[in-house]
DNA sequence: TATATTATACCAAACGTTCGGTATAGTTAT
DNA sequence: ATAACTATACCGAACGTTTGGTATAATATA
């Protein structure tokens, strides 16, 4: 009954999570967020009535259905472990970009911005992402504590070599880690 | 022949560091500069007449020395591999303060900050940190490739488990990691 | 026509930065 | 000894710009 978006939801949050994931909150600027995604900041809070946090909110849920549906889920799937990791490296490198991107959590991690208000999310993700690693880990017989370390291991080292990867801009460090990945989930004897 | 300084160099860096490790680039104002080291802003311009870009500069450099002295210099000593491990755990537990604080190469690693200004800085400083640790795994008489291997995951899972530790509010991972130092990079079978 | 959407213009507040000037210390000249 | 001078440290107030945010008018669709 009215007017067309001239972008669709899922694509917008899209743009404006590469803003966010590449300037962090203080650095992600309206006009950086407009340019990116060809609203004007009008149209942005005609979207977003509730501003910048109401975005980055946004866009942090928005990745969250996205690891829920893409990794968390398949974790859960029937698949045997070695198929579930193997899937688990092939999203993961879907999700970073191949390591060009830096990730929300740590983006977005700074306890000083608003508050604290994504600190909740962030936290609830982080625990996402290790109890989902660490049930598959039981599944596949090793046990819950060791699994658990593992899993802890495994985050650490993926957001380790994001970091180092934009750091030292070359992917190879996030490249090698999805390689490991198999490996170091399920192999590995210490660490 | 002048009037005496109200906070010196040295603790001055310092506290500019705490704000731009805590809040990033763009999140360290110079309100929040001025708040922390006592000085009005004006005064800060005169500490620093290249203004926030030179004392984020400062920081980093300031850092660079810290970490060639207290770990660098120490990893190229007499003492034998498993001492200079040691000695590493408790040195980065200073440097990083238990895993309360972020990592700077971390927070100011965003190549679209001042068109990538830092960048050249950050990339050295993580090729001084694996390279330093290659050296000693080599002395100890693990295989050059299998060193520098090794080596760069210490790296990751240092950065990771700082970035987790700030994520969920816990420096639970960032001890652990310290604790498991010597094993992971002396012992390590895989991974 | 009715309404969702976008664009123009605008705002107060905060941003990084600059400037005029004061306070304090050491040096020099008398 | 002391007054004049120089050098550095500091600060209040303002600079122009950009920030996040808000009206209000124009546009396009149904």
């Amino acid at each position: 009954m009215a007017r067309h978006s001239q972008i669709d939801n899922e694509t917008l949050i899209q743009k404006l999570t590469q803003v966010f994931r590449d300037y962090g909150y203080e650095g992600a600027s309206l006009t950086n967020l407009s340019k990116a995604t060809g609203l004007k900041k009008a149209s942005l809070y005609h979207r977003f009535p509730g501003g910048k946090e109401e975005m980055a909110l946004e866009v942090l849920n928005s990745a969250g259905k996205w690891v829920e549906e893409n990794i968390v889920s398949p974790l859960n799937s029937t698949l045997t472990p070695e198929r579930k990791i193997k899937k688990l490296a092939k999203k993961l490198d879907e999700f970073y970009c191949g390591g060009k991107h830096a990730c929300l959590l740590n983006m977005l991690a700074s306890p000083d911005i608003k508050n604290g208000l994504f600190s909740k999310h962030i936290k609830e993700a982080f625990q996402v992402w290790i109890k989902s690693l660490t049930d598959v880990l039981i599944e596949s017989g090793i046990d819950p504590k060791d699994s658990r370390r593992r899993s802890e291991n495994v985050i650490a080292m993926m957001q380790g070599t994001l970091v180092i990867s934009r750091g030292m801009n070359d992917t190879k460090p996030f490249k090698n880690f999805l390689k490991s990945l198999p490996n170091i989930l399920l192999n590995a004897e210490k660490n």
